[in-house]
Formats: structure tokens, C-alpha cells, sequence
RNA sequence: GUCCCGUUCGUCUAGUGGCCUAGGACACCGCCCUUUCACGGCGGCGACACGGGUUCGACUCCCGUACGGGACG
């Protein structure tokens, strides 16, 4: 089969591609180039472009030396702009409106599994290859494409691909769906990449030191628009006594405790985020517990939309121990969610993944909570 | 402007002569965890208002100096 291979750089997309290529397949691999550090926007203090993972030239270069090493063809895609208008801009909106957005959904949804896939596509390739550890399969009696959690729960990262339409998933392939983290860099070793020792992925990939609100401070100066940039405001208790002030809500999310900088008996928590109000609510970890939120832009992936309500386990963010809950479907694409026990700091913003067993039900986008069991 | 009380890490405090090279919580910083943001785990920074005494020995006792509460002025 001839295949296109996502490649990051990385150890893992890297093993992806020693397997296939073992595996016989006819592959071409292909690095994403998302976000032009030159714009002055993902820069340290001094002004220099930031070390990054997806866009960087270091990256490119591994990708390249990889693809070089496994002997296939190698290309580098020029995506940035719809990366900015796909996943950036939304990402900035999102931090605008009090929210906590998770911008890796989406560059999957559409930037691997569309544009690349489309390129990918008119060059002959059969399926798009990436280092995620999840697996897919198409099941014959259901004749729908099933997503499941990868093998090794450690290292799942089916949360990141709920988006993912049948079409889409018919053209996905997941090579270390099966495989631990170890297992994967003794691959990188046995094949002698130059990756296996490469240390992981951490942080945003455009905002590569974690300082995502200098990076929205930055871009939204060099889109003039620093005007829209969230000033400092109150931050108040339950009862709506100021008991301290923040420098923009977009530093915060909710459950956080650090940066609040306010000492008491107790540890605070960011229990809310008031984005007309320009106000960060505080409380404590009871406080932020709830029973249900509603989900918008639900993708049902083990099934067409249910007629009625369906039990499932229910993840509110990545690496969040699925939770019992019964999900009910909506007008507009939309699901109730109610939990059986409640749950810690659900986020507007935050991807919502429904799993039944290590099967991917589904998913949507959190866009509101309340704390009462409604 | 007479007489009382109080003054410990950034914050709230433990401490009643040797167990204090001053303990804790919260905050802050760092590391780990982690393809989001967080949570979490581990670690770190950090104080006896000041000056004299008394004691073998003072955060703890005494005396003053500097700032905070009490119906003579």
C-alpha cells in the first residue's frame, strides 16, 4: 500500500515509519510546516524564535534525516495558513472568551486528516500514517470505521482524535496503537534512527516555552488588535468580595492553583472565569465539582447520533479518569452530559470524549457547566 | 501626650530559657508528570522589629528605641 506518514520529528511518528516501511508499504513522508517563527510572535525574550517541535528547522531536519535513513521520499508541507486560520485564530478567540481551548483536536481533525490528507491523496496515497497511540479498525458488520483507546492506557491518545469523521477515519493508520512508549523507542533504536533518544514533546507546539499568553499578547499585537488583549480585573470569592486582582483572564483555567497569589488556610482554585465581568472566581476544591455540562459540535464515531440517552464513560480533559455518565442528545449537534459522581473543574473550551470500554463513542466541545446536579 | 497590650518566613501562625542551625499551612520558585490548559508528586527560597542587659545558654526573662488597641489630656 502506498502511504503518506505524518512526521513530526519525533520518536514516535518517527517508529511509525521504520514499522511501515518494515511492513512493505510504499511510503512518503511529510512534516507539516505550521507556524512561521520568523513572525516575531513565538520569540524568547530577546526577540529570537523559540526552539519548537512541529515548525522548527531542527525538526525538519530530523524528519528529513529519518525519512533519509528509512529511504523514502520526503516533503515538507507549507500549512501555515491554515493552521493560523484553523487552529490559531481559534485558539486566541477561545483564551478571549474565558475559555481553555485545546488546539491539538482540531490540527488533527483538520490539518493531518484533511490537508495533508488531501495532499497526501493527489500524490497516490491510500491512507495518512501517524505516531498516535490509538487504533482503528472498520467493522463489517456495523460497516462503520471504529476508533479505539491505544492498548497501552498510559500512553492513549485516542482524546485527541474524537473529531475524526468515517471518512476520515477510513483513511487513517495508527502503527503504535498496539505498542508501550518503551517498545516504541526500541524500534527508533533497532531501525538506528537518530531520534531514539530524542527527549518528548511537551507544551503547545506553536507556543514552545508555555508561555501561551505572551504568545497571544504577541499576536494580537502584530494583528493590531491589542486592544482586544485581556486587561487586569478583579478576582472574586463565591460571594463576589474582591479578594484580589489578576493581570488578564487568559492566564487562567479553571481548577488552576498556582497563580492566583493569594494566601489563606487553604488552597485556591480558579472555579470560574467571568469573561464579561473581566472577573477570575475563586474557591475551594469542593467548589469545583459538577455533575454535568452540555457539549457542542458532537462527532458520534462508534455510531450515528443515538435516538435517545446512552451510558458511556466520559472524559472532561486529557488524562482525566473516564467517569460513568448518561449522555443525552441535543438539538444542534448538541449532548447533555450528567455524571453518576461529579467531577473536578469541567472547562468550556476542553474537548469532552465519550468511551464505552476502550471503544471512542464520541466526543464534542465542553461549552458550559453548572456545579447542581440539574 | 500618663498607664496597659502587641510586634516571628511574602501571608496566617507554632513556640512559654536549652528538644529552634525556629516548625506548619498558604503563596512564590524549580523539577517530575504530560503531544492542550490544568491537577498532582517531589524539592527549594524564606522570619524571631532594633539596641542593650540577666544567664553557661534567650524567640522565649528584664530595660530602653521604632510601629499597632484602651473613657485624663
Amino acid at each position: 500500500m502506498k502511504l503518506a506518514v505524518a512526521m513530526s520529528g519525533g520518536v514516535d511518528s518517527s517508529a511509525a515509519a521504520a514499522i511501515l516501511k518494515e511492513q512493505g508499504h510504499d511510503l512518503v513522508g511529510f512534516t507539516m510546516q505550521l507556524w512561521n517563527q520568523r513572525r516575531g510572535i513565538s520569540v524568547d525574550e530577546n526577540g529570537d524564535p523559540l526552539p519548537s517541535r512541529c515548525c522548527s528547522l531542527d525538526d525538519v531536519y530530523d524528519a528529513r534525516r529519518v525519512a533519509e535513513e528509512l529511504g523514502f521520499p520526503f516533503y515538507v508541507l507549507n500549512l501555515e495558513r491554515e493552521f493560523e486560520r484553523d487552529v490559531v485564530q481559534p485558539f486566541v478567540e477561545s483564551y478571549l472568551n474565558g475559555e481553555t481551548p485545546i488546539p491539538c483536536v482540531s490540527c488533527n481533525s483538520r490539518l493531518k486528516f484533511a490537508s495533508l490528507d488531501q495532499l497526501a491523496r493527489s500524490l497516490g496515497c491510500d491512507k495518512v500514517a501517524t505516531g498516535h497511540y490509538a487504533r482503528v479498525e472498520y467493522d463489517e458488520a456495523s460497516k462503520r470505521y471504529r476508533l479505539f483507546r491505544g492498548r497501552n492506557f498510559q500512553k492513549d491518545q485516542s482524546y485527541f482524535l474524537w473529531e475524526l469523521t468515517q471518512d476520515q477515519l477510513s483513511r487513517a493508520m495508527f502503527p503504535l496503537g498496539e505498542m508501550s512508549k518503551p517498545e516504541v523507542r526500541e524500534v527508533a533504536r533497532e531501525h538506528s534512527l537518530a531520534v531514539a533518544e530524542k527527549s518528548e514533546s511537551q507544551e503547545i507546539c506553536f507556543v514552545p516555552d508555555g508561555n501561551y499568553a505572551g504568545f497571544i499578547d504577541r499576536y494580537l499585537a502584530a494583528e493590531d488588535a491589542a486592544e482586544r488583549l485581556p486587561g487586569a480585573g478583579e478576582i472574586v470569592d463565591a460571594s463576589g468580595a474582591v479578594i484580589g486582582h489578576h493581570a488578564g483572564i487568559h492566564r487562567y483555567t479553571i481548577g488552576q492553583r498556582r497563580g492566583i497569589g493569594i494566601a489563606g488556610a487553604e488552597p485556591l482554585y480558579v472555579v470560574n472565569i467571568d469573561a464579561p465581568k473581566n472577573q477570575v472566581v475563586v474557591g475551594h476544591q469542593d467548589d469545583l465539582l459538577g455533575w454535568e455540562f452540555t457539549a457542542a459540535g458532537v462527532n458520534w464515531v462508534a455510531f450515528d447520533k443515538p435516538d435517545g440517552p446512552v451510558r458511556a464513560e466520559v472524559r472532561v480533559r486529557y488524562r482525566h479518569t473516564p467517569a460513568l455518565a448518561t449522555i443525552t442528545p441535543l438539538e444542534n449537534n448538541r449532548v447533555r452530559v450528567n455524571f453518576d459522581e461529579p467531577q473536578r473543574a469541567i472547562t468550556p473550551g476542553q474537548a469532552t470524549v465519550f468511551y464505552r470500554g476502550d471503544e471512542v463513542g464520541g466526543g464534542g466541545w465542553i461549552v458550559k457547566s453548572s456545579g447542581g446536579k440539574g
